[in-house]
DNA sequence: CTAATACGCTAACGATCATTAGCCATATTA
DNA sequence: TAATATGGCTAATGATCGTTAGCGTATTAG
């Protein structure tokens, strides 16, 4: 990894951790293993870094939810749905990199318009849009019964992301809250399959 | 307004706006009227002014949710658990100081765990037992179909607390969000009762 | 081979921060 | 009425902040 990658991961670290205005220049260069001034050689300050930050938070939400749903082939029954489902929303829940943009952005999200617009998206119209797109699927091929496919992503995608929300603040309740996760995912299927 | 509550005031508008670290005392002193210094007067420390605000948001939250169902007698049918719903959100959802408290907790949930505790008290418990009480109470008068009421307060509120939460973060769009909370509001009715 | 660029360093800058010391006027209490 | 407490003020402190200047070395380009 290139310094200036290290100095991103370094800044989205703390950040995550402590916020932007409690993280300073000199700890991103501690953990990078450099001196503070040596970092202003690769951007041009502290607000450079966190526009860097923005943007492969942007990059990665593409990533994620983007273009196409992209869960691979339609889940054919209950069953499979929400195995695929759990399978994804761990993966979400502890992969550092995801997890620590998410936290990065919600304590930054009233800094600017920029980042309250991607943390929307991050939250609420990404994953929503994907799992309206997957629910759409199943309905027409009649696995789901016919309703408004957002709608349905709303409350099946809500409380998920509220308590990942929470897993993030309360790790140590983590096993929990991946049962309650699962407990939700159950009730919504038993509704609506 | 005692001038230890003015300062209090003060310290949870600037908090909400720009985070705690992204507020110096100078700033909260000015908003009060008086010189930094003074400050010291009413309290020890800057840390001390963020405990008695976390205090303050603890009663806050016990008068919102607290011990009882607080919504009054039980909504007797779809049409007034809606209107009856809809006032109460449209309220937290404006008024400036609950509004405040919860912009201020979603900015510092990661600073300390008692902030972590009251953020998820604010912003998933509170709330669901409320709705669980009510939905239960329902449940007992034949209005909304048997079911697990804890569950179904997590499947009612859950979508809500992230549209209000998105209209905190991008007011422009708060009266589409309401909308928003309406029409998944009528969904969630049209379900279960 | 030489010139230029990249990237590390130290030293130092001015700004801002939270906080303390100490003074003074007013209000309260003994 | 005398003593004390309250709550404002100015001045100043040391710490930390983000950032710049400028130097040296290693790599790259012409």
């Amino acid at each position: 990894m290139s310094t200036k990658e290290r100095i991103l991961d370094a800044a989205l670290t703390l950040f995550a951790e402590n916020g932007y205005d409690g993280t300073s220049v000199e700890q991103i260069a501690n953990i990078v293993g450099i001196k503070a001034p040596s970092l202003y050689k690769h951007y041009k300050g502290k607000e450079d870094i966190l526009n860097a930050l923005i943007d492969s938070a942007e990059v990665r939400y593409e990533e994620l939810f983007g273009s196409e749903n992209k869960i691979g082939k339609l889940p054919q029954n209950r069953e499979e749905f929400i195995k695929v489902t759990m399978e994804k929303l761990s993966f979400t829940m502890t992969d550092p990199v995801i997890r620590k943009t998410r936290m990065f952005l919600i304590q930054e999200q009233f800094r600017n318009e920029r980042i309250s617009e991607v943390t929307t998206r991050h939250q609420l119209d990404g994953i929503q849009r994907m799992y309206a797109n997957i629910l759409e699927g199943m309905m027409n091929e009649g696995i789901v019964a016919e309703d408004d496919p957002a709608m349905l992503a709303v409350e099946l995608t809500a409380p998920v992301v509220l308590l990942i929300a929470r897993a993030d603040r309360q790790p140590q309740y983590r096993k929990e809250i991946m049962e309650s996760i699962e407990k939700h995912i159950q009730h919504f299927c038993s509704v609506y399959m």
